[in-house]
DNA sequence: GCATAATTCATACGTTCGTTTGAATAGTAG
DNA sequence: CTACTATTCAAACGAACGTATGAATTATGC
């Protein structure tokens, strides 16, 4: 099995320590099984993805993504590391420039958030690091219940995730850290659901968000008006005045609708 | 196909219009079908759950569900609808009440964000209205890329989604319409994010989280205190101060992070 | 140019998939 | 009981799945 890695060790140890050519993990039929991999794994799910479709897609042989990478699991783990390796080491160096020229006092608010899901967001933009096509990949993909995805994601992501919560931690000292640890679930939450773009929203309001903003941003990219309208977003809701806690005797506390409970059919016990 | 349902066609001739009765609905093999399923489904995707699996866990025959449900994806239509047709007319009964009660005049935002959301969470409270399972299920499905469940989604959401949009543009005059509708996209993506509970968050930081809440709130339900998380997080981005348009000379305004670009790994063109 | 490694290729393997079929059984109204 | 409908069941269907194999082809180092 992924024979290609075989041949690569064997080619290094002959290279003798040498960076191996950009070539070998360049090839034509790599990057070609990885863009139409990127593609259908958005449109159609890892699952809903046979390597028959990408293959053929892909104009290459059926073999050649077992060669290549290995395996399914393999290939979609490439797909995702060629991009997240860069969004992460830059989302890292966005970060440590900005605290450097902090000189030790906390950054703001926005500065944090423009820093983490502003690297993201510019990947929309940029066709050479995945363009929309990732980006609505990874959304969906984040949500994904598989294991092997998973625990691909948390390691992936957890050095990242690791820095910007004390970043936030501090730029945000009178939020408590629990409830920020939250609110950057929920953060992360709004960013994929908006970036996937599968929702119902876009079927039914979707002509009325590109008319109104279509005036004077017919030039911007998607990734910018996504941009421009969820960072506002995203700092309200950290920003939010707490919630106020109950008082211990919590019954009946409950501000959940429980109205009209009348109206809906009677519950069966 | 479906022969259920031809079954059904006919028993309701004979019964000359006299609703049908509800064991001929909800019979042992269709309910244990049913929760099976969206067990299943929640666990391991439309996708990744095989029809084996769900008949040999709910202990029928390998041709029960094309009987009852006719396919697959009448099963996972099925799974939905006896939850979300209880969902959304609840919703609407909610919003119905609470503008009956105003008179005329716009509702709190609080109160409609109250509304649509709290309702869907009191649902993982009822066991007997899906619970956790059910939510989650709910918030990995949204995203689902397969076109009949984003076509399914919409039609069911439909009438809701118009409605609270509407209930919302009275409620918060001062934020755009379009802006609104973004927002409330953003607010719909936390949402489902923090329901579906598979993120990478949970892995790093979820110790901390229960730790700080788990003081006084052992006793609560896991959908009451994320209700109480999320609800102020939505408010404060459903009012989040507008974003400044930046002047129509749109070049050089980017305020998305570019500063380390020398650190990355240069670029090819 | 020759030997060797790297890649491509056609083909096949063994599973598992969703669905169908027709007979067997349970349930029900007259 | 009888006639009919509704449901369950075991078995099988063809198709599609991910993967493996060994030969053929291309590229590479000396």
């Amino acid at each position: 099995m992924n024979y290609a890695l075989l041949c690569t060790v064997a080619t290094l140890r002959k290279l003798d320590g040498r960076p191996m050519p950009d070539a070998k993990l360049n090839s034509d039929t790599r990057v070609r099984i990885l863009d139409v991999s990127e593609r259908q794994f958005m449109a159609h799910g890892y699952e809903g993805t046979s390597m028959r479709m990408i293959t053929s897609m892909a104009k290459v042989n059926l073999a050649a993504v077992n060669y290549h990478f290995g395996s399914k699991e393999g290939l979609l783990r490439e797909v995702f590391r060629r991009r997240l390796t860069w969004l992460n080491s830059e989302r890292l160096a966005v970060l440590d420039a900005l605290e450097e020229r902090a000189k030790g006092a906390p950054l703001k608010p926005s500065q944090v958030l423009e820093a983490f899901f502003g690297t993201l967001l510019r990947i929309g933009e940029d066709e050479s690091l995945g363009g929309m096509t990732f980006l609505r990949l990874l959304g969906r993909t984040l949500t994904d219940p598989a294991e092997f995805i998973r625990t691909f994601f948390a390691t992936e992501y957890a050095e990242v995730i690791e820095r910007y919560k004390l970043a936030l931690f501090r730029a945000v000292p009178d939020v408590p850290k629990a409830e920020i640890v939250w609110r950057l679930h929920f953060m992360l939450g709004a960013m994929s659901y908006a970036i996937a773009g599968t929702d119902i929203l876009r079927v039914i309001t979707g002509h009325e968000m590109s008319d109104i903003s279509g005036k004077e941003e017919g030039t911007k990219s998607e990734a910018r008006r996504l941009s421009e309208r969820l960072m506002p977003f995203l700092l309200g809701g950290l920003r939010a005045a707490l919630p106020q806690f109950a008082d211990s005797s919590n019954r009946q506390q409950a501000p959940l609708a429980k109205t009209v409970r009348s109206k809906s059919q009677e519950k069966k016990k």
